[in-house]
DNA sequence: CACCTGTGCTCATACGTATGCGCACCGTTT
DNA sequence: AAACGGTGCGCATACGTATGAGCACAGGTG
């Protein structure tokens, strides 16, 4: 019967004492550098060997002291990653990245550690530790990135990139953004093939750069191919207005662009009450990810979050293989999803 | 406007330099330890001034390899972690896991890395490097977890916990172990309470530890209560045997347990085949976690994953904390839901 | 025989941190 | 005045790995 192996755990010069080698040849045959190719087969089998016998394995701190990699990758996200409330935001993503990385031969590792705050939101300076550090470099992941981290984090030259877009003056963050700006001209560019020339649009309350993209997006394509929006419209207030309300039942709008889809079902809600139904009388298209409900799939925008968490990955394993390169940012399409909420204008 | 640093990330050596003082002032002065006791409030301003101005951040993966803990919780699963979530085999246990970490101050490491064999299959040593050195400790997760790898981390002496039963010959893992067992148990004790006194017992065709606990709480509560079993029974074939049926429906049985809701399901469609509704003519209870139906919630047993996931984390702080202390496994208790598909003999 | 080219290693060092040991100085006690 | 205890640090080293430099030897060439 075997017994528990106390004490250290045996490290290269174990391993050279055993082989009757030098500790830098033990180095020089396990990680097979330019100079092993003057190490004979013999003394390979010996050193191997050796490392068999005491069960030798890298010990990874010291092996990440020496070279400058250790093959993790760090993900932070800003809130918690399983819980079930920001499981949809957070999940594809994760799924992505996790793919791309064990393809690539990286783990991965959850920072989890929270701010002094307790208040459940997480930071990345604690203490003066930065604990990404750990990690070779990061994907940064949600809504609440502190920009002022963010700032010091690139100041201080680490390698990271942000998912989502998040400006943050006087540094380039590089960021991997769906592009919510073509895809939202495209969906009124669609609503136009349709025979619609009068738009209506509602801003959610949130003021984060994902929705400026989406309100440059339809600002343009409205622009570009000469169609009127209804105000308040994208310029307005957020939330569905009463007095526009009644314009667009009026027939000031055939076709309206909502941010997200709580405010879609509202307004088809309201729009139900006034004897209005989607999409028979108006079009509503969402510029957000939408899942299919009782009434049918929302003419929307897909979010492809798994390519976005692969595209990170890459993007990442490119900045580290080539430190000097400038961190450029990247926009990755949004497919559209065609729904049963639009229809040719009556 | 700032310009990105270049160069090596200050040391702190460079600290020192700054503030006038040795290297191992500034050591003592950060890390807080016992001697700092005798630095003056005046010097160690000088050093966090110092720290501030280099942005100074400790190196982990020098300090790991000077101290024996990096805070470091490594994960490891023998398939993806991330697939599937919401139904998910492990997604509960990591929200615990991940819960138990955040506030212990651990991260969590989630070792991705697959075997050579590129089937999908993860392997814990990898061309020599056993990945899991990263962390100070790991949780070990997966009902296929890979028996020879099991037994040489013991050997090597590596601090882990597996959740769910794995025996292996020759090492003492130290597990966290659904209650099956009294859970089974407990079921019966309901059913006879219920008036109950013929029962039958359906097998899945895994062969698992796991199931193996189900059959020996569902035997020694018979026996100890004086019950009789139809045959074949707990000792008989997999699956659902016609013959048996026929008898359960004659009255050989007035209360059946079944390893799975699947076969729970399909047991119940087979006898309302012949005229016998669950519960009214026959009660059925499931030794599994089983979500509400259609047709109701099943009579079964709760795996509390979450608070499994979270005994596990607390199980390896304490195995770091107290090397010498022998590997324990622990057994968790699993809640029985009393559910719809039992009822009182007729 | 002097010289050169490989070959097969070893030596020495660096990475950044933590820590046991001890030195120099100062104020106090005997 | 000698002895002593406390304060405020610095010195030196260890952790395990990777790697540039170089040494000793063998064999071949002029």
């Amino acid at each position: 019967m075997t017994v528990q192996r106390r004490g250290k755990a045996p490290s290269q010069a174990d391993v050279a004492r055993l082989a009757g080698v030098s500790q830098s040849a033990v180095s020089r045959v396990i990680s097979g550098d330019a100079a092993t190719a003057r190490i004979p087969e013999e003394t390979r089998r010996r050193v191997f060997d050796a490392v068999r016998e005491l069960g030798y394995v890298a010990n990874p701190a010291a092996r990440a002291m020496r070279k400058q990699r250790n093959n993790l990758l760090g993900v932070h996200t800003f809130e918690r990653v399983f819980p079930h409330a920001r499981e949809d935001f957070y999940f594809e993503f994760l799924l992505g990245i996790e793919e791309r990385a064990e393809e690539t031969g990286f783990d991965l590792v959850l920072f989890t550690s929270t701010g002094a705050g307790g208040d459940g939101e997480r930071k990345i300076y604690r203490g003066g530790t930065n604990r990404l550090n750990l990690a070779d470099g990061s994907i940064l992941l949600g809504v609440s990135t502190d920009r002022g981290e963010l700032a010091r984090l690139w100041y201080e030259g680490y390698t990271f990139v942000h998912i989502g877009r998040r400006e943050v003056p006087g540094a380039e963050i590089p960021q991997i953004i769906p592009d919510y700006r073509t895809a939202s001209g495209r969906i009124v560019e669609r609503l136009a093939g349709l025979g619609h020339r009068r738009f209506g649009y509602v801003r959610d309350w949130l003021e984060l750069e994902p929705y400026a993209d989406r309100r440059t997006g339809y600002a343009e394509a409205i622009a570009r191919l000469g169609l009127s929006d209804a105000s308040p419209g994208y310029l307005g207030a957020p939330g569905i207005d009463e007095v526009w309300l009644e314009e667009v039942v009026g027939g000031a709008a055939t076709a309206v662009v909502v941010e997200s889809v709580r405010l879609a079902e509202a307004l088809r809600e309201r729009l139900a009450a006034r004897g209005r139904k989607v999409p028979d009388d108006i079009s509503v298209a969402v510029l957000e990810g939408a899942p299919a409900d009782l009434a049918g799939q929302w003419a929307s925008l897909e979010i492809p979050r798994k390519e976005i968490g692969r595209i990170a990955v890459d993007r990442l394993h490119a900045m580290l293989d080539d430190p000097g390169q400038r961190a450029e940012s990247l926009l990755v399409p949004c497919p559209l999803i065609a729904g049963t909420t639009i229809a040719a204008v009556s």
